[in-house]
DNA sequence: CGTGTGACTCGGT
DNA sequence: GACCGAGCCACAC
């Protein structure tokens, strides 16, 4: 595990764990919050994953803009819904209506 | 230790 | 489709 996900400042190891994952999220697909909470065995915790993502540290280094909401909706994002979803464009994942393409969900 | 909050989700209206 | 309420979880106060 890449130590460089939890040093600089310390953070919670819930807010590492989801940071790992999402760092293993492959460019041009996506996950889902709720998901990233099943990986961590809180099936239910997916607004916590979203919480940890909020005061996501590592900003480049964890794409954090590759996880969306089960529904598809972009969710959010700290600089901004718009900033999100052109850099899910620029990777390759289309938006339409607001909504990420479901059949690119990452199956991991 | 109790409360409130939020980048969530689901089901009902 | 949009709005609302309830359930869940980690975290700041």
């Amino acid at each position: 595990m890449p130590m460089s996900i939890n040093n600089r400042h310390k953070v919670s190891d819930f807010a590492s764990r989801v940071y790992e994952l999402t760092s293993k999220v492959p460019k041009g697909k996506v996950t889902t919050y709720g998901r990233l909470a099943a990986l961590l065995d809180l099936k239910k915790g997916a607004q916590a994953v979203g919480q940890a993502l909020h005061c996501n540290p590592f900003a480049p280094t964890v794409p954090c803009h590759r996880v969306v909401r089960s529904d598809g909706d972009i969710g959010g994002f700290a600089f901004g819904t718009d900033s999100k979803k052109k850099l899910l464009k620029s990777e390759g994942v289309e938006i339409i209506n607001n909504k990420i393409d479901l059949s690119i969900y990452c199956v991991k």
